[in-house]
DNA sequence: CGTCTATTTGAGCCCCGTCAAAGGCGGTGG
DNA sequence: CCACCGCCTTTGACGGGGCTCAAATAGACG
């Protein structure tokens, strides 16, 4: 409506007016909204729409038998839940909200619609899920290779960058609805660890994280502490409207 | 030519005998073999064309400044190795032999001629690709949760249903061809520590691992021992010739 | 049969997990 | 507007799973 669309594919690509609009229209079609740690989609589901998160931050997560939980990803606003999630017969996991979302629901039909009508938005919708499949081997190797002190660092940097190129930054500031229950879920470790790393990373002046609200005073130093390369996000396209490297 | 084509996509569904002719066309016009422990692909490059194993097994690794590895994941035959890659600028990760690989390669305009052939094919890919990002995810719920113990039994489940799926096992036993270094590079582990959980699975009779080759004598079994779902690799699909739950 | 790589074994240590409890902060209702 | 309550954060002590370092053994290949 009046409000700023924040559009991931946007970063791949500059759209056409025609484009634009017609997704716009789509994303309109079917608004809902879910309370802040609820679950938008569950393990087992069949799958019957494409999901767009328009406002709020929500993520993936698996649960194994004994209550484990692992955070797969998180999405920001902008992102896709999965283009065409649609063809598989079940989830393979669950979608929860972290704050409160609002989230566009998008049918197998239009979907295929929007795909049918533009091969500029198709080209984007694959650039999208390689991206974001992208990331996701970026989080293996983050659990699977860095320290806790790193794991956190890349993964405070990756979001902030994330919400920089959806333009949801203020300089050196970004909001940060996440627990550090939630970042433990993410990296792999215990609450109790992650806020001991997070204490070390407020020491190093590396971070200030406090009421929602995550500062980096200085971006460079905390991609050092985390062995960041940003080349598995794939910022340099055409629409980047930002980049990395400045 | 002769030889038996064992294609992933035709888990997905049972193609038509024209795309898959069309496919297997595709498949011959730019054969290409790699030694051993090469690579097939660096990170950096740009990418050129897509890839689809047809004989021997691979990984995507990962490798961090300082040297660490992360292998995130295993390609074997009839893998995909991305879809529309050449959408992007720059490869975020290697491809690397682990065996001798044979492996075709198809050029962006086959490619886009392929998905504009047959909408049944197009959705296969999208099918393919969705697979692949579900098995990340779990790689991600593997090093992030699950002990050393289950990390590897996991690993080994999952690598036979693939492999059974595309018909290279043979009974209880399936060709073995990592070392374990590699398995230690995609679980996070050191070889030394893969070692001693490897001495523990033989010890519990879950597997026989000699010679290149791995035998699971009670599948059912490892697979409560890593708490191995199956879902998240979607076998349930109309081409799926076996199932995981039998 | 020699060389190189992969596997195996042992000893000691450290990063991170566990358990437990105290403090802080936001939100809600009176 | 204040007081309470629940969740989140913080801190401490202790234990263990997996890492490190080191060396011996076993296979693979020419």
């Amino acid at each position: 409506m009046g409000e700023a669309l924040h559009l991931h594919l946007e970063a791949f690509t500059r759209l056409s007016q025609a484009d634009r609009s017609l997704i716009n229209g789509m994303l309109r079609k079917r608004v809902r909204e879910v309370a802040a740690r609820r679950d938008m989609v569950r393990e087992g589901d069949r799958p019957h729409a494409v999901n767009v998160i328009l406002d709020g931050w929500a993520c993936r997560y698996k649960q194994l038998p004994d209550g484990r939980r692992q955070v797969v990803s998180f999405f920001i606003p902008g992102d896709l839940c999965d283009a065409n999630v649609f063809i598989l017969k079940q989830m393979d996991h669950s979608i929860g909200a972290i704050t409160k979302v609002r989230y566009a629901e998008i049918m197998p039909d239009d979907f295929a619609d929007l795909m049918a009508a533009s091969p500029r938005i198709t080209q984007a919708l694959w650039w999208h899920e390689l991206v974001t499949a992208s990331v996701q081997r970026e989080w293996t190797t983050n659990v699977g290779q860095r320290s806790a002190y790193e794991r956190i660092a890349h993964l405070l940097v990756e979001l902030f960058l994330r919400l920089r190129q959806v333009r949801l930054t203020e300089g050196e500031s970004c909001p940060f609805p996440l627990t550090q229950s939630d970042l433990a879920d993410a990296t792999g470790l215990t609450p109790v660890h992650v806020n001991r790393m997070l204490q070390e990373l407020r020491g190093q002046g590396l971070i200030e994280l406090a009421g929602k609200r995550l500062v980096i005073p200085d971006l460079r130093a905390l991609m050092a502490a985390s062995m960041f390369n940003p080349n598995y996000l794939h910022l340099n396209h055409e629409g980047a409207h930002l980049d990395a490297n400045d």
